[in-house]
DNA sequence: CATATAGGTCGGTTTGCCAGACCTTTTGGG
DNA sequence: CCCAAAAGGTCTGGCAAACCGACCTATATG
């Protein structure tokens, strides 16, 4: 038989997920990808519970974990609410998800990526490239700071899939920005490597500009390719498997 | 406030699917797409359920779904079992799901196929190229009979996510063929607009034989924005929002 | 100091899912 | 010919997640 691989994921394990689950993802990540903002306040509880459509308690559920965790802080009375954490707790990163499947979001994230590039190369608007090309520049001037870097970073390329007008890629890319920044931390950050990876960002808008998406895609990929290269001495084993020669 | 779009997403609601839910879709998706073959049949639900790591309860809420829906057929007795059935329900299409948000899906499909396509370009092996020429034959004699050229062109576009070599994109890919069926089946296909896009696929391949990715990635585009051509005479509405200008 | 606005707590109900025992149908093999 | 094996079909009890809604507590502002 042929279609052999495609097969097995039709009869991989099905784990949906928890509600309470998937509440912790969304917004631990939107925290740790800074979506949300040390010091943003939430919408309260009962009207957040409301626009999530879930039950409060489930909300509250993931609330405290988010507390415990240390993204959150909560304040009660009158002018109180939910907070983000001013200081964002340091995740001990190593010895967790280093899998072997670390890889897997590698590739999702090419996808995504390149997708989101070729999109944005045809229906992105002016204002748009100039706030990607402002990001750049910020991140210039942020080349000792890998935190700050990062994060503008993130928004640079959520910003690309916010370009794509896409939704589904919005979702995406914030899956994968997420995912990427449990891998990424582990990884020094010189300046030299910053200015080299903004050089790319830099030449990505021009492709974009110019609408040359075959252009942007590629600058795209020389670009992800670079943290690959990096990650590749640091994840436990570059085996990508063949098939058993069915 | 700038990154408005992205917050929003983070508070969409959560809906987490179900179990049930999943396996229906599966399953269901599975069949429809051909990776289940008419007259296949499924491991006994009790080894299924071990599979899928699902109670046979809820497995078995899925079969019946499936069973109802026409897409698989039971048999009781020793050499009995769950079959995908014969002839594919017909789905009577139209009225549903020809929402505004059809077109989400189609965004989504250029980023993981073009996304797809760029890392086949680089990482594909000569059979498996070799495989997707021998589809392209294929449906070169199918383009007659648009129901078995359709199969054989799923078969072609998942083919180039194994290519790529990644679980994440097999899925991916997956889910969007899926998802285009819906869209698909509501659309006329004279055999000039099967060869025509046949004629693509060609192309496709020889530019992935030549590892050159940028233009296999626009070969892609080039063939998914033929179907978006045509869906664009069907869908309600082409409006592409723009941000309120915030 | 009253009251509005928040977070915090509790109890009861519903629903999804699971585990496992048991029944029924069918057929291949002794 | 019959029975054991291999399937699908049925039922029960139990647990945990999620929901709903009412109520308690803190506190800052007017």
């Amino acid at each position: 038989m042929e279609r052999d691989a495609a097969l097995e994921t039709v009869f991989e394990p099905v784990r949906p997920a928890s509600a309470f689950e998937e509440t912790v993802e969304r917004l631990g990540s939107a925290i740790r990808l800074g979506l949300l903002a040390p010091g943003d306040k939430l919408p309260p509880e009962r009207e957040l519970a409301k626009r999530l459509k879930i039950s409060r308690s489930t909300l509250r559920q993931a609330l405290t974990a988010l507390v415990q965790s240390g993204h959150l802080v909560s304040l009660r009375g009158r002018s109180g609410g939910t907070f983000v954490a001013e200081r964002r707790p340091q995740a001990e990163p190593v010895a967790e998800a280093l899998d072997q499947d670390a890889w897997a979001i590698l590739d999702y994230r090419v996808a995504i990526e390149s997708g989101a590039t070729a999109l944005a190369a045809e229906r992105g608007t002016e204002e748009q490239f100039d706030r990607l090309e402002e990001l750049v520049e910020k991140m210039a001037g942020e080349l000792e700071d890998f935190e700050e870097y990062r994060f503008t970073d993130i928004r640079f390329h959520i910003g690309i899939a916010e370009a794509a007008h896409s939704p589904r890629l919005l979702t995406g890319m914030t899956d994968v920005q997420a995912q990427m920044s449990n891998l990424i931390d582990l990884i020094a950050h010189p300046p030299e490597v910053l200015t080299r990876s903004n050089e790319q960002h830099a030449r990505l808008i021009k492709a974009l500009r110019k609408g040359d998406g075959a252009r942007a895609v590629r600058c795209m990929r020389e670009h992800t390719e670079g943290t690959e290269h990096v990650l590749a001495g640091l994840l436990p084993a570059p085996v990508r498997l063949e098939p058993p020669t069915g």
